[in-house]
DNA sequence: ATGTCTTTGTGAACGCGTGCACAAAGATGG
DNA sequence: CCATCTTTGTGCACGCGTTCACAAAGACAT
C-alpha cells in the first residue's frame, strides 16, 4: 500500500500488524483531547466511538501493545497516550525536508500539526532560484543543491516530496542517497526504491476519483440501472481519454494529481 | 476506512471490491500517459509495473469490468481508458466546493488536476468575512452564508473540507442537509454523517506518524533490540503527553492534523 | 489449415483483518 | 471475605483481498 517495491514483511517486527499501527495515530488524537480535558480514564467503548472505530478491535489493537487496561475501570488516558507516543516513535524528534516549495509545499510548511507530534521542518527546499531564501512559514527557502548538505548535516529520516510529478523520481533518488528512509509523497507519480525505504502516497485526485465513483453509484440507483447523469452536463467521453497533455502532467502540478 | 459510519455494504453493486476502485485511478494515470505518448496496447505486465502493482492484481481487477483484453496481445490502451473513465464516473463533469480557504484550502483550488479529471470547482467558500470576493486560483471567495445556496443552485454533491478542526463538523453537516452525499475530509476529526454519505479523509498527520513508527523500528533493529535515538535528542515524553492546547486543536489549522 | 507462442482470465489456496461473544480479572459494596 | 457488576483481553469464525498457477483464447507464422 505505501512502498513502491513489490513485497514487505509489513510489521511482523514485534507482532504489530499494519492496520493497527494505522491506527495508532488515531487513538493517539482522541485520548490527546481527553487528556486537555483532564480525564483520568476512558472506556474502550467511549474511546472507540470518540476514535469512530469498533471497541472491539480497540481492544485488540491495544493488546499488541500490552495490557495497559485495568477490568472494570477502563485505560489510564495518560499513561495510554505514552505509551502510544512511545510505540509510534514520537517520544524522540524527528527532522524532515519539504522538497518542492508551491502552494501545496507551503501549506505543509505552515501547518502546525508538525512541531505537536515530534516533526520539525528542518528546511525547506525547493529547485527555483528565485526562491532561495525567501521566508516561508519563518524559514528560508534553500535551493536543491543544498539538498544533500542538509540532509547529512540535520541527520534527517524522513523527506517530504511536493515538487511537480515529472521531479519526483530524481528528488526521491537523492533524498535516498542522501539518507532518507521515509518518504511521504505528494507528487501524482509512482516512485521506484530500494529495499529498506517507506514510501507513502498521498493523492487527493485519487480520493476524489473514488468518491466519484460512488456518487456515481448512489445516482445510478435511484435512477434506475441506466445511471442517468446527476445534474450536471455530461462530458464527451473522448475528452478525458484524450486531451493531449492537460495540466497534469507535471509542469505547474501543485498537488497530487 | 473511509465512512465515519459503522458498517457499509462497501461496493458490492455490481460487484466491483472497494480495493479495486481504489486502484482503477492508478492504472487510469498510467494509461493516460500511454495515450499520450500513442502507445496502442500494452500487456498486464507492463502496465502492472507501470502503476506499481502485481500483474495477476491488475488483471484481476480489470476482470471485474468485463473482458476488455485480447490473449497473445494485450489491452487496448485508448479503450481501456475509457473503460475506466465510465466505470470511475468520470465522464461526466463533477461540481466540487471547497470549504475553508486557508494554506491549504487555496493549495487545493490551485490544484491542476482537477479539471483535467472531470472535477470542477464550483465555489470557494471561507468563514472569513475578510476573505469574501478576494480572488483564489481566479475564483472569488465567498461567505459561509451562501454555503446553501451555492449548493444548491450548482447541483454540488461533493464537497471538500479544509477548515480548522473545531468548524469541520458544522461545516459537514451544514454540506449534508444542503445535499452533499460525498466528502473529502483534510481536517483532523472524526465526521458523523447519516448513512448514505461517504466520507473520505487525507490526514498529513497520520502519515508521518506511521513513517515515525517504520523509522523508529528501522534504527531499533540495526542498533540493538533497546532501539538507540537516531541522531535526534530524545523529547521529554512528558512533552508529547501534556503540552495543553498545542498548535493542533483548532485554531490556526491549516491542513490535517 | 495447423501449430506454436504469447497473454489473458480465473479457480483455488492462503493470509490478514474484523467482529462476535465470552471467560477471566478486578473493582466496588456490603 | 464474599457477591456482584463492569470492562478487559482473546479464541474463534468469517469474509475480503492477494497471489499462484494454469487452462483457454487468440494472434501470428508457415
Amino acid at each position: 500500500m505505501a512502498t513502491g517495491r513489490t513485497h514487505r514483511p509489513a510489521t511482523r517486527s514485534r507482532g504489530i500488524p499494519e492496520a493497527t499501527v494505522a491506527r495508532l495515530p488515531l487513538y493517539l488524537r482522541a485520548l490527546t483531547a481527553l487528556s486537555e480535558r483532564s480525564v483520568p480514564t476512558v472506556s474502550s467503548e467511549e474511546l472507540a466511538a470518540a476514535a469512530g472505530v469498533n471497541s472491539a478491535k480497540l481492544r485488540k489493537d491495544f493488546s499488541y501493545l500490552g495490557s495497559y487496561g485495568t477490568r472494570g475501570v477502563g485505560y489510564d488516558v495518560e499513561y495510554l497516550v505514552y505509551q502510544i507516543s512511545r510505540e509510534l516513535g514520537l517520544t524522540q524528534d524527528w527532522p524532515v525536508v519539504i522538497v518542492g516549495i508551491g502552494n501545496l509545499g507551503a501549506a505543509l510548511a505552515n501547518y502546525g500539526g508538525f512541531a505537536s507530534r515530534g516533526f520539525r521542518v528542518a528546511a525547506l527546499i525547493d529547485a527555483d532560484p528565485a526562491m532561495a531564501g525567501k521566508p516561508v512559514a519563518g524559514i528560508g527557502v534553500q535551493h536543491t543543491d543544498e539538498l544533500e548538505h542538509i540532509i547529512e548535516s540535520n541527520g534527517v529520516s524522513i523527506g517530504v516530496i511536493a515538487t511537480p510529478a515529472g521531479a519526483a523520481q530524481q528528488v526521491c533518488d537523492r533524498l535516498v542517497a542522501a539518507g532518507v528512509t521515509s518518504i511521504l509523497n505528494f507528487a501524482p507519480t509512482v516512485l521506484t526504491v530500494p529495499d529498506g525505504v517507506d514510501v507513502r502516497k498521498v493523492d487527493l485526485s485519487i480520493e476524489l476519483q473514488i468518491l466519484a465513483f460512488h456518487e456515481q453509484r448512489k445516482a445510478g440507483e435511484e435512477a434506475g440501472p441506466d445511471g442517468g447523469a446527476p445534474v450536471a452536463a455530461t462530458r464527451a467521453a473522448a475528452a478525458v481519454a484524450g486531451e493531449g497533455k492537460g495540466p497534469d502532467g507535471d509542469v505547474p502540478a501543485v498537488m497530487p494529481a
